[in-house]
DNA sequence: TAGGATTTCCGAATTGAATCCGAACAAGCA
DNA sequence: TGCTTGTTCGGATTCAATTCGGAAATCCTA
């Protein structure tokens, strides 16, 4: 059973542990980090990691925890700014800095989420859905025209799962096909152009009933 | 050193322990799938699994190529009527159809997919990206005035990457914030909007400029 | 269709990583 | 300082991955 930490010569254990283990899996991928490496890296013995982490992949969902809540950091002190842009530069600054985030370090948070399936990051994602669902709600606030769009949380949920991880592929890639301007511009003008087509088409628009 | 199967016999064992495969990663994912289970459930013993692949990964592998062959072959006779229709349908009627892929056999696949990551499923992704191409291809064929649309690759990267992952993660949720009807509408007319709007802009747009 | 060559299959043995656990060490406190 | 609680340690155990030396099936040819 896992203890908590009470001490901070403890807290100091967990946190070298995570930070071990971004350290492992960015080197040699979830399947080939070692209890033994991240030990060895966090500079301690194997059974302290245990202390604190029912298993291995009890330290992945640390990590997870910790990768979302660094995203969400980094991002938060930019809301301000980027819910007065027009929205195709928001995205385009809002990838600029996501790409940045994942590229520090020799790219360590980058090697991970390319992992992210493995590690069941997605499951830990709640927050970056409510920051963005936030950024969005304030955007309607500064362009209420906007409340006509229909379908944003469609489209928060596809620019969540599909545009981010989308990018984190594309950072992963030796030879990716296009530049990541072009994939970034494609994201803002595929959004933008949604907005600005729903703005152009009656608003009393029926789509397909049920049945 | 993985051998070739010369044999009737062992091609139908390689077959069966690729399909045991899915069902152990569908079972208990790629982490907790064993090579003992696998051989279990193909009726052969370990041993004659490492005659045909190397590791763990080997079987992983092809499972990928076996995944990306099958959607292949799931979409191409589909291709011919839907190059005919509008682009909006077109996404609609490939989204319905790669979930009724997905979902088959008690989800089999959608199971496996969830964890396309661990399984490097990605790098195989190719033939689907020419087949997208091609499908994008006949589409200007057939509609000559779509080659104004700037940014192709760009949308059909994402539409990949983004599009294609969004849905496997919507169908692998548990209690997802939006329907299927939902997303599959959003995606098909983020790409349907983006085309009408990149048509109705005055064609010799010039975006930002290099430096 | 017997006998040897080739291919396939088998499962106990080996290896190494994950995890456990009881002893040793450090910190907090009276 | 003596006692209690928190923390660390690393060898021992457990279990999955992989190997290897044949046994069994199939193929081929006389």
């Amino acid at each position: 059973m896992p203890r908590k930490p009470r001490q901070a010569r403890s807290r100091a254990t967990v946190n070298a542990i995570v930070e071990a283990g971004f350290i492992a899996v960015a080197t040699h991928g979830p399947t080939g980090a070692t209890t033994r490496q991240i030990a060895d890296i966090a500079g301690i013995s194997v059974g302290s990691l245990y202390e604190y982490f029912t298993n291995k992949e009890a330290i992945f969902k640390a990590m997870s925890e910790r990768f979302v809540a660094d995203t969400v950091a980094m991002i938060q002190p930019l809301v301000p700014e980027l819910v007065r842009k027009p929205i195709r530069q928001t995205i385009l600054d809002l990838l600029g800095h996501f790409r940045v985030f994942l590229q520090e370090n020799n790219e360590l948070y980058l090697k991970c989420a390319r992992h992210a399936f493995t590690m069941d990051f997605e499951e830990y994602l709640d927050p970056v859905h409510k920051l963005l669902v936030d950024i969005v709600m304030q955007h309607l606030l500064h362009n209420p025209e906007l409340t006509r769009v229909r379908n944003i949380p469609a489209m928060i949920y596809i620019f969540i799962n599909g545009g981010v991880f989308a990018v984190i592929r594309h950072l992963s890639e030796d030879n990716p096909p296009i530049s990541f301007e072009a994939l970034s511009e494609g994201l803002a003008d595929m959004v933008g152009h949604y907005v600005s087509q729903e703005l152009s088409e009656p608003s009393g628009k029926i789509t397909a009933g049920p049945g």
